[in-house]
DNA sequence: TGTGCATTGCACACCCGTGTGCAGCCGGTC
DNA sequence: GACCGGCTGCACACGGGTGTGCAATGCACA
């Protein structure tokens, strides 16, 4: 439902929430996060394992998502969407590769827990949609680390596109033990992410500082 | 069928393979075979496909494995007692951790993509059991890992285990970005996974030496 | 107070993979 | 040549997830 408000000749659309569709956002908003948490755990579950972890009934998730494929690209997109924000946000700095390395991880770490579902997913039935969702990522992630291999911060026992695949996916490897033990954290992610992509050990200690 | 020939007061037992037991034994082993590779591509293949690649009928792969969870099995623990025998090979020579590492190394790579289904497993129906056959793996890889750290050859960035987990998974990812394009090779992961345990990168490149 | 709509609870049909049974075929074995 | 046994090609029952339809409920809004 919109209001339309004319002001100062110029045409305003204002959405109204009324408390109907605050709170079927709720619900919707609801499904999404239970549903990246459950799938997280368990890739194959099922749309009624997803409906009662997130406190409705199935047939209710089938109102806000048609289909399971429509839940997931939802998942995926949202994902992507975010952690994508992220990269570019710290590539446009334009500072030297490896800095522009550790802000991300800065940025990424708090969202490797919420987001672990990708790495699941990419192997799984709808792996083709969610590979060409997280292409622009890695392409952009490639960049990074190419951008680091030819000012020679990084590197070069892999190819940049490998590279960086590795090392991205270290960082939800480190996140998954992170979820278990808890000694774990941002600096060791960023200090090991480091080493893989072939900057010195003292030089990644240096450039960790400040992560917890 | 057995046939039991005395010779100087010992007994011994020597199998005798009929036609019949060998081709039986035959298409048991292409099952095997083909099993790896086609859920090493898609984990969750169903029983018909698998039997379709192998040349034979749904009906047969039940004669020889009464459930998929039998099949799926007998497919882990040929890959784990073959990657702990190379383990153990390479452990038993004493040496400094980080040759032990490179030598291990060299064993695995050749059987990497022959059991990438390992890590697509680990997170799926049978993760759990999947798990406690790779447990001792784990195992003998965190003590290696861990006997570097000791011995100041390894970095102590992240604890034992987890760093074990983090070089044994990047192998893994190079042999599948090495699947696609052939450009990679034993010695690139050598040298990758060596980064990621701490050494430096002359001290790697040095030590992997050898690997084409 | 009545209307609209999200949610519910039940129903159902459908698909797909699993596991089993059985008759028939066919090649190795005695 | 007769027998045995693995393989085949069908059949079926079963379970479980998906997606849909519809009446009933309850809450917000007008």
């Amino acid at each position: 439902m919109y209001l339309i408000a004319h002001v100062c000749a110029k045409i305003t659309v204002v959405p109204i929430e009324s408390a109907r569709t605050r709170s079927m956002n709720a619900t919707r908003k609801r499904i999404l996060d239970v549903a990246l948490d459950v799938l997280g755990q368990k890739p194959d579950a099922g749309m009624g394992e997803i409906a009662s972890a997130a406190g409705v009934v199935r047939r209710t998730v089938y109102g806000h998502f048609p289909t399971r494929a429509d839940l997931i690209r939802n998942l995926a997109q949202q994902a992507v969407q975010e952690i994508a924000a992220v990269l570019t946000e710290t590539n446009a700095r334009q500072g030297a590769a490896e800095e522009a390395w550790v802000a991300f991880l800065a940025g990424l770490w708090p969202l490797t827990h919420r987001y672990r579902v990708l790495l699941a997913l990419r192997r799984g039935e709808y792996g083709e949609e969610i590979h060409s969702l997280l292409g622009p990522i890695d392409q952009d992630l490639a960049d990074l680390v190419q951008r680091g291999q030819d000012s020679e911060v990084f590197g070069r026992h892999l190819p940049a596109d490998v590279l960086s695949q590795l090392a991205f996916a270290a960082v939800f490897t480190i996140a998954d033990h992170d979820l278990s033990s808890r000694t774990l954290g941002a600096r060791a992610a960023t200090i090991a992410t480091l080493l893989i992509l072939g900057v010195p050990e003292e030089r990644a200690q240096a450039l960790a500082e400040g992560q917890p």
